[in-house]
RNA sequence: GGCCCCAUCGUCUAACGGCUAGGACGCCGCCCUUUCACGGCGGAAAUAGGGGUUCAAUUCCCCUUGGGGUCACCA
């Protein structure tokens, strides 16, 4: 325990498309392994391959991590190294592990090329993984395989090696789609006289489609789930339980939780089927827990497009639908759909419709213009602002509602104050909009079922 | 196909060889409720199949079946 030498992981990246589920979970448990033991957490962009590496990928990956809070204590590129491998392949040249070869050019048959294999003598090699124990993998189908297409042009496996190896990474927690890797990488390290990393492969997530989660697959890089409106602690959440289980049935867990309770013992063996609908039970979690603030944020915008004049949003408005969207835990996109669609208009201005809205069902015209007619009384014995808020007024109705059914009174009164089939309650609208645009609505309603 | 690996409700999963196989999402029902939701309560739902080992298999071994990963001068 004493000397145990600090924790490293590290997440290795290419840069050659979005970040998705599958990379995030990895770099989540790196993370928290790194964290829980004190340790320093990497991430080193893997663009050995010029050709398909791309800086904007560099910037979507960040993005996404500092989205779900996983920050990085250092951040590397392997093709600022080169310098690194070219050391270590001439070691390899020198020793004999390595030589040049030359022969035609995969590419263009036609070229000849000089490329450097590792001359592979070896037949088994083995390694212990922490969730499937010791692995043997033969090596000698692997043939002399390529390290380096040139001396300055090293490739995946080799830079992998060295730059675990070099950067001193403790533990190397990967998709289990390395696994084949694993072999090629420690004859490397052992060819160079350095000791291997801890190794823990992780099995892949797999889309609701089925195989693992591919760039090319689609829609499930992190920054989309943020553009729909997640709650990134919420996805956190949802990729913390997808292959991990806690001893206790804890679901909700912060990421100091996470840190907490994260082991590496306890990482599933088999391959993970990631499905939307949990995700969205933990967003909800996560919403109904967020501050106002927080969902002001979000809200504002689409707000502000639909009603551009700033004065409109007075703050009993803003603040009865933020306090709307957390009771419910609304997924984000959803409001700003319903925003967009109108569904809060009523809020701001007199609601446009149809007055066959205005009856409930079982009920005639007669009945609920003589109800609504009642309850414009009622509401009118109210003076001032004292006893406008949604319980009084609520206190006020309850009694004639429970007498003549309240569907039969709600009802209109919600309608013709909302103009829409769903809606909040009558009394939080009145409080929001006042008494005057209240009975004004009211009035309209009322005009509009004498015909 | 070769090699490597995996197998509990539809899904995510729990269960040092010994329980009515537990929880969560989803689904269904009921309750709450003027509406839509939220919420509360309850229900259906699994050890892939076949052999062993054992007093006892979800658990250990073998086979079958099914699934996944990987086989680059990509990462």
């Amino acid at each position: 325990m004493k000397n145990t030498p600090p924790v490293i992981t590290r997440i290795a990246p290419s840069p050659t498309g979005a970040f998705h589920f599958g990379t995030a979970r990895t770099a989540l448990y790196n993370y928290l392994f790194a964290k829980k033991h004190g340790g320093t957490f990497m991430v080193r962009f893997e663009d050995t391959d010029s050709e398909r590496s791309d800086r904007s990928y560099e910037s979507d990956i960040l993005q996404s991590l500092s989205w779900l809070n996983i920050s990085p204590d250092v951040i590397t590129r392997q093709s600022e190294r080169r310098s690194v491998y070219r050391g270590h392949i001439n070691r390899l040249l020198a020793s004999g592990h390595a030589y040049e070869s030359r022969e035609p050019s995969k590419k263009d048959p036609s070229q000849e090329v000089v490329v450097i294999r590792y001359k592979n003598t070896e037949r088994n090699v083995s390694f212990k993984d922490t969730v499937r124990g010791t692995i043997t993998i033969d090596v000698s189908d692997l043939g002399d395989f390529v390290i380096a297409r040139s001396i300055d042009d090293p490739l995946y496996n080799l830079a992998v090696a060295v730059d675990d190896c070099v950067m001193g990474i403790t533990h190397v927690l990967r998709g289990d789609d390395h696994i084949t890797n694993t072999p090629r990488q420690i004859l490397l390290m052992q060819a160079l006289g350095y000791q291997p990393p801890s190794y823990t492969h992780i099995p892949l997530i797999h889309g609701e489609g089925g195989g693992k989660l591919s760039k090319r697959k689609g829609a499930l890089s992190v920054l989309d789930f943020k553009r729909r409106g997640y709650v990134s602690g919420a996805v956190c959440n949802a990729l913390f339980l997808l292959g991990w289980s806690p001893v206790d049935e804890q679901e909700v867990f912060p990421l100091e939780d996470m840190v907490q309770a994260f082991s590496l013992d306890r990482i599933q063996k088999k391959e993970a089927l990631f499905r939307e609908k949990k995700l969205a039970w933990f967003n909800r979690q996560y919403v109904q827990a967020l501050p106002e603030a927080a969902i002001r944020r979000e809200v504002m915008p689409a707000l502000l497009r639909r009603f551009p004049f700033r004065s409109l949003l007075n703050p009993r408005v803003l603040s009865s639908i933020v306090q709307g969207v957390r009771e419910q835990g609304t997924l984000f996109a959803d409001v700003r759909d319903r925003i967009q669609s109108g569904d809060y208009d009523f809020f701001f201005i007199p609601p446009v419709y149809e007055p066959p809205l205005l009856i409930p069902d079982g009920e005639d015209q007669k009945q609920v213009r003589q109800s609504l007619t009642r309850v414009q009384e009622l509401l009118a014995t109210r003076s001032g602002y004292r006893g406008w808020d949604a319980v009084s007024t609520h206190e006020l109705l309850l009694p004639y509602a429970e007498k003549e059914g309240k569907s039969l009174v709600f009802w209109p009164l919600r309608t013709a104050l909302s103009g829409r089939e769903k809606s909040p309650s009558p009394f939080d609208i009145m409080e929001v909009i006042g008494k005057k645009q209240t009975m004004a609505r009211i009035q309209t309603a009322l005009n509009l079922l004498r015909e």
